[in-house]
DNA sequence: TTATTAAATTAACAATGTTTAGTTATGGGA
DNA sequence: TCCCATAACTAAACATTGTTAATTTAATAA
């Protein structure tokens, strides 16, 4: 049955060309400012073929959604081979972020953009989401077993973290720290996650002090 | 002249009978769910009316917005009345975060939402939603001349801070902390800040633990 | 070749933000 | 009181959106 064969692959093609194309122009634009007719377009097929394909504008996003969540937890998971828990966890929030600042317009759908209302539970989120977290809450446990955290509620502390590397991510994606000169994002990022993780629990501030590399001089 | 006065208040008062009425309806739909024949019927008036008090669709959200970041300002003033600098920097967090979840439509206009594509310089952000922030540099200023903080960039303490709690709020009003039942949400916050502050300053955590009135036994 | 099925398109639909041209009401001056 | 200028409002239209139904075109099987 080649012939069968061929036209899946034809039509899981034809898929992947919609997603990507979609894609790059959500990049471009943001979800809502992009049409079905620019898709079409872009992809040189009427807007109707599109419905071939995907039920509805909405389809496509939840299909990229679920595409981002594979992508995150596979770039989360370059964190693992750290072995001190805390760099790890350091580790882990920079893979985090980095992927979110790369990938900008996946962050926005997975995390930011008020979904097309629809329970949470039948997109993928929960799925593959949950492994993400569970990431995170295995290494916040270990911390807790060395000594390095204090035993609260393992469940607060990785929602704080998460939050913490969320908020920071949110924040620089939507401009908000605008405030920061461009090329000095970096720097402030290390020095968020440092101020967080390495600040708080070596406690050495003075020669944390000494060790900083530079010191940024921000212009608000 | 009693009738031009009396025309500008109806003015004012037709206006301000919109901005309410929209904000009433974005709060339920969203903001991109919600027309502007929808607003118009809501107040019994056509649709081009709304015309004659705002530019457009978009001109309702920046004065939403900007009404947003007054009483986020006025909010936050509240916490100003502590005198001990790192348990006013914990009242002006859960100003912050109890603000974002009282007004949540409020909060994605000001900071989850992806703006209608515009340099953000014109819009009041900078005016009123600095004050905000200085007010909170003053405070992480304090604390580290206190010598409660490490002596490290204002600016990156405060952004720190700052992504910490909207990240906490966002996550929440998109309900990505789903995981948790919705009455331990309170005490997750509470939980996170004091992981944040309270747990990392003090350093007393054993005796920290048995404070903890309650560990909630969440279920994931 | 012809019949059947799949793939793609055309043309339309209702709903949206917005504008234009026109209508109605209001207030002041004769 | 009557007229008119201005303000407040509306009806009707426009272009653009997501989406669908009807139809055409292409590919396959008989």
């Amino acid at each position: 049955m080649g012939i069968k064969e061929r036209k899946e692959t034809e039509k899981s093609e034809m898929k992947e060309l919609i997603l990507k194309t979609a894609m790059k122009l959500f990049l471009d634009k943001g979800f809502n400012n992009i049409t079905i007719r620019n898709i079409a377009e872009k992809i040189e097929y009427s807007p109707a073929t599109i419905y071939l394909y995907f039920k509805n504008k909405d389809e496509i996003l939840y299909t990229l959604r679920g595409e981002g969540f594979e992508k995150l937890y596979e770039w989360q998971k370059t964190s693992l081979n750290t072995n001190d828990p805390l760099k790890r966890l350091l580790k882990h929030g920079e893979a985090y972020i980095s992927f979110a600042l790369e990938n900008p317009e996946y962050y926005d759908l997975m995390f930011m953009m008020r979904g097309p209302v629809k329970n949470i539970k039948e997109t993928n989120f929960c799925d593959i989401g949950l492994k993400s977290y569970e990431l995170l809450k295995n290494n916040v446990k270990e911390c807790m077993t060395q000594g390095l955290f204090p035993r609260m509620d393992v469940d607060i502390v990785a929602f704080s973290l998460w939050s913490y590397v969320h908020g920071i991510a949110s924040l620089i994606i939507r401009s908000r720290g605008i405030i920061f000169p461009e090329e000095q994002v970096n720097d402030m990022i290390k020095g968020s996650l440092d101020f967080m993780l390495k600040v708080n629990y070596d406690k050495n501030w003075d020669t944390y002090n000494k060790s900083m590399n530079q010191k940024p001089e921000l212009n608000i």
